[in-house]
DNA sequence: CGCCCCATGTAACTAGTTACATGATTGG
DNA sequence: CCAATCATGTAACTAGTTACATGGGGCG
């Protein structure tokens, strides 16, 4: 159960409203934990339940009716009691390679244009966290250590890019009848 | 809605029990797909009753309760009609990169030993991943395109675990304050 | 005035997890 | 004979997804 730690973690980093943590959820955390504004409200509204956050109208809410959260002292303490407990590493739930398998057996299916496709999303992604590396990270200044740490997960997120484009690449020379690779 | 469609590959690949398949993804297929036995006993008993799949009793069965599953024409049509359909990349659900993150903004969890717990897994599963690799594809030999396609699959999996296991070391440094990699 | 974005939610459903139940066969 | 493994399931719950609902504010 991460969710919750997630968006305890990303209020910690900022106090703000349900509709702005769905949206960073579309990125930064949502690279390595998605979810839908549905989840982050249920879950918001259990969270506040149990005492671990609480919200409050921000001053520039005007007549609308946005609401802020802010972590109280048992959310960041739960917080600290999930982070210290183990986990198991990912499990990897590959649609795609599960459909390589099934084109393996069947032998009739042509997955080059969706590969082709995954390897583009796959640039794309790479490209947009270069981008974020060098805005963030410019070269040779020293880091805190939280922002070292923050610099490592880009890095993890660039190594995985780095890898599906390299296999990607020699995938398609596979599902590729004429040689025209990108 | 991926499941039913790796068990029918699984069950192309040879017909079985559902205990048999769900062994199966304990390895193999299950590392890029996993699931438990209720899940599989469940998904077999649907997909029976939309006609995907038929069960019979089998030559050893004995005394037993055990029943084989064989794939019928309409689900190898319906394996070809979503292999064909476009999925989304992969996202990744990483609960020990979340806990970074949370470490980051607390800034009082020591995540070395879980890191080095987890680095210690990837090499097992590299290990293993090569094993078979060198037991299923020894050097040089011609492969049929079936083959190919699995041995790019396990080259999936041994890429991945040689990222974790790169990025691993070096977060490993910057979370140990001695400084002694494995 | 109509459209898009902000903002918060409910409802219904599907998939995945955890706990429990039951009984036969095999090997030490 | 006892424990482990084979073998198949039910029940209850939790998490995640998809569809729908509602209303205000800003802009062309």
């Amino acid at each position: 159960m991460s969710l919750p730690h997630a968006v305890l973690t990303s209020l910690l980093e900022k106090s703000t409203s349900g509709y702005d943590l769905a949206r960073r959820f579309d990125k930064s955390i949502g690279h390595f934990w998605h979810a839908t504004h549905q989840q982050i409200y249920r879950e918001l509204a259990r969270m506040e339940a149990a005492g671990w956050i609480t919200s409050f109208v921000p001053p520039d809410a005007g007549k609308t009716r946005k609401k802020h959260y802010r972590v109280q002292p048992a959310g960041r303490q739960e917080l600290a009691r999930w982070a210290a407990e183990p986990v198991a590493p990912m499990d990897l739930r590959d649609a795609f390679t599960l459909k390589l398998r099934a084109d393996a057996v069947l032998g009739e299916v042509d997955l080059a244009p969706e590969l082709r496709r995954h390897l583009a999303l796959h640039l794309d992604k790479l490209a947009y966290y270069r981008q974020i590396e060098a805005q963030d990270f410019p070269g040779g200044q020293p880091l805190s250590r939280a922002q070292a740490i923050q610099h490592m997960i880009l890095k993890k997120g660039i190594l995985y890019e780095q890898g599906e484009i390299a296999w990607s690449r020699e995938m398609l020379q596979l599902l590729q009848p004429a040689p025209d690779m990108r």
